[in-house]
Formats: C-alpha cells, sequence, structure tokens
DNA sequence: CTTCTAATTAGATATTCATTTAATTAGTTA
DNA sequence: TAACTAATTAAATGAATATCTAATTAGAAG
C-alpha cells in the first residue's frame, strides 16, 4: 500500500541521528566509520540507521576494498518528501470497492457533525446509511418506540420514516410495541 | 535548534493514523468524534494524536458549541515538507562558533577514513588535529612509546613529530620512557 | 442547578526502537 | 593460509510511544 511506504519515509526521518547522516551524506558519499566518528556513536549504531535508511530507498552504497561508502539517492528523497502533499482520502481510506462505495455515501450524506443531511431515495444507498444509523443500536437490549425515537432524532428530524425503514428492512423487529436489533444477516433483505 | 522541529515533523507524520487523520482534514475540517469514528479508533487515541500534529504546527482548530474543529495547515505542512530538502550540514552539526570552527579544521585535515592528510602549521589548527588524535586513547593507562608509535601511525605516517607535539603542548607526559595522558584541562597549555 | 456532550487527562499495557557491547561475517592483503 | 579491517548480527537494556478504559473538565442547554 501506498500509506505505508508514506509512513516508512517519514520514520526514517523521525530520528535526529538519521537526519544528520542525510544531512552529511548530501556533500557527498561516506563510508560507516566516518560517519560513526562524525557523529559519535558507534559503527552498528551506523549500522542501524543505515539500514533503516536503506529500506526507505534513501540510500545506496557502493564497495571500495572494504569499504562501503554510502550514497544519498536525493531524487527519491525529493519523491517522497512531496508525496505528503499530493497524498488523497482515497489512499487512506478503506480499499476494497465495496468499502470504498459505502464510504462514498456515508460521505455525501451525512455531515461532519454526524447529522444525516437527507435520506437517500435510492435503496442502495438508503441501505448504507440505514445500517450505519443502526449500528448505533445496542444488541439484544429492548427499545421502547419513544427512546428509539429519540435516538434517531439524533441523526435526523424525520425519526418516523427511518424507523418505518429499520422494520421494513429487516433491520429491527417489533414486538409489543418493542423494538428490538435483528442479527445482521438479516439487514436489509 | 532547527533540527528539532524537522525531526518532530517527520515524527508527527511516522504514524499510520496521523496520515490518516492529516488526509482527511485535507478535504475539510472534522471534529474529534467523526475523525474516531472514521478511523476506528477511540476518541483519547484522537487527543493523543491530535496533540501531535498540533504541536508540529500542523493543524489547528476552531471550536463551535461542544464542538471542536481541526483544521489542516497546508501551508505549514509544505513549508516542512520541503526543508527537508534544503537542509545542509552546518544544520546539523556541532553549533557554537568554537565547536564550528573546530569542525570545519577536522573536516580539511582529516580525511574520509579518519587519516591525517597534513600536519596543520597554524598552532591554532594543529591543537585542534592534536586534540582530535589525543581522544583515542586511554586516560590513566600507561604506554610504552612504540605503543603510541603505532598508534599515531593509524592516522599518519610521521608518528615522531606527533608524538613530540603530545608532549611539547602537554596532552600527554612521559617519566622512564612510559607515556600517559595529562587531564584535559593542560592541554594545549 | 442539573444534565448532556465533546474533549481531555490519568493511568495501564504492550510494542517499537535507539543504543551499546560482544561475537561473527566478508573481503583484503601479506 | 593467517592476520587484519570494515561491516553486520545478536542480545540486552532503557526510553519512547500507540492504544485503551475510566475518570475528569469545560461548555451548552434544559
Amino acid at each position: 500500500m501506498q500509506l505505508d511506504r508514506l509512513v516508512q519515509f517519514h520514520k526514517a526521518l523521525g530520528d535526529v541521528t538519521r537526519i544528520r547522516i542525510l544531512a552529511l551524506l548530501k556533500n557527498g558519499p561516506l563510508h560507516g566509520q566516518a560517519l560513526a566518528g562524525k557523529l559519535g556513536v558507534k559503527p552498528p549504531t551506523i549500522t542501524h540507521h543505515i539500514s533503516k535508511l536503506r529500506d526507505a530507498g534513501l540510500i545506496y552504497e557502493r564497495r571500495d576494498k572494504n569499504t562501503i561508502y554510502f550514497y544519498l539517492d536525493e531524487k527519491k528523497l525529493k519523491q517522497n518528501a512531496e508525496a505528503i502533499l499530493k497524498i488523497g482520502v482515497e489512499a487512506v481510506m478503506p480499499v476494497n470497492k465495496k468499502e470504498n462505495e459505502k464510504y462514498s455515501v456515508l460521505n455525501n450524506f451525512f455531515a461532519a457533525d454526524g447529522t444525516l443531511k437527507q435520506i437517500p431515495s435510492m435503496r442502495k444507498k438508503r441501505l448504507i446509511v440505514l445500517e450505519h444509523i443502526v449500528k448505533g443500536l445496542i444488541p439484544g437490549k429492548q427499545y421502547a418506540e419513544k427512546e428509539i425515537n429519540e435516538y434517531i432524532k439524533r441523526f435526523h428530524e424525520d425519526y418516523a420514516t427511518i424507523r418505518r425503514e429499520f422494520i421494513a428492512n429487516h433491520y429491527m423487529f417489533r414486538e409489543n410495541g418493542i423494538y428490538e436489533l435483528n442479527p445482521p444477516e438479516l439487514w436489509g433483505k
């Protein structure tokens, strides 16, 4: 996933020692011992940090005798640094098509404060919205009609319509004026 | 220090949840509960992440009734994201004038592999170089002349000159052919 | 004044991670 | 082959940190 690469990149730069390594390598390649000396840390520490930077694709290396020179890949650095500016919600929110559709419907019909802006007229979208609302109710709990109305009003003023939809689409059932959730496999049927 | 700000910024983006928050806020402000819902985490988790993003200067907020809306500061985001591309060694290596001078002298006279390219003729610079070399010796330990020579040779072939400079500038003292470090307060006197 | 709601703080837990020393590997040179 | 050097790996330790539940605060509305 695109997202993980971004996180990895920023994690790689989220450390003083690594930023210093990076700044040093900007002036040209250096080998491990030189880095360790300049930064006042031990060689294994350099190995550790180098491997993180390498994993993030920011450096490459060339061997000369026993000495390995580390090079900064400035192009990759630039690419990654700018990636965060271009990222969009798609890259970051549920991936599969179904979930994605669900997400965009919810995004369209619910305001940022969680209230329902409008009841969808397309049945498919309406079901998505109903499911979202019904998820705030407790399975197995018995609700008086008044309770249900109050609950629904937190989302939308037309509680009567939504309450009827709950029943008609089998999200809930009613017995003697008491409402209760159906098991999820019946929802929307 | 400039460096710490950079680290803080990248640390702030080095986490999946925070990158997601950021991507969501790109489409406009959201409040805590909305973020928690969309991301599937609990409100305290949002508070936690928001405060990191806020500390990094990436978001600001506006209150409406009980609800606090978080806004992405896209300008700051851009500035910080690009800062890593512009950073130089100065920002990342010893800061105060004295240390800085030290650093550039060492950089000029030592090769990347740690060897001394040339013994400085200016006394001030020579002292910096001597101090650097002498720091590899163990305080309190007694060295035979041969050991000292061997040690110095790792830096420069003219070990005799450097060994004499050690004594003349009080980095070490000699007693019955045995060498030992002086305490640092005597160095260079 | 009481109740409600959104946000935050406190405290706990489990995980990640930077650093070190000691041991090992890989490659060079004699 | 043996001796050396630079780098890496292994293992240990201590600090930072992502998340949660439970308790608390701050503001709004009845």
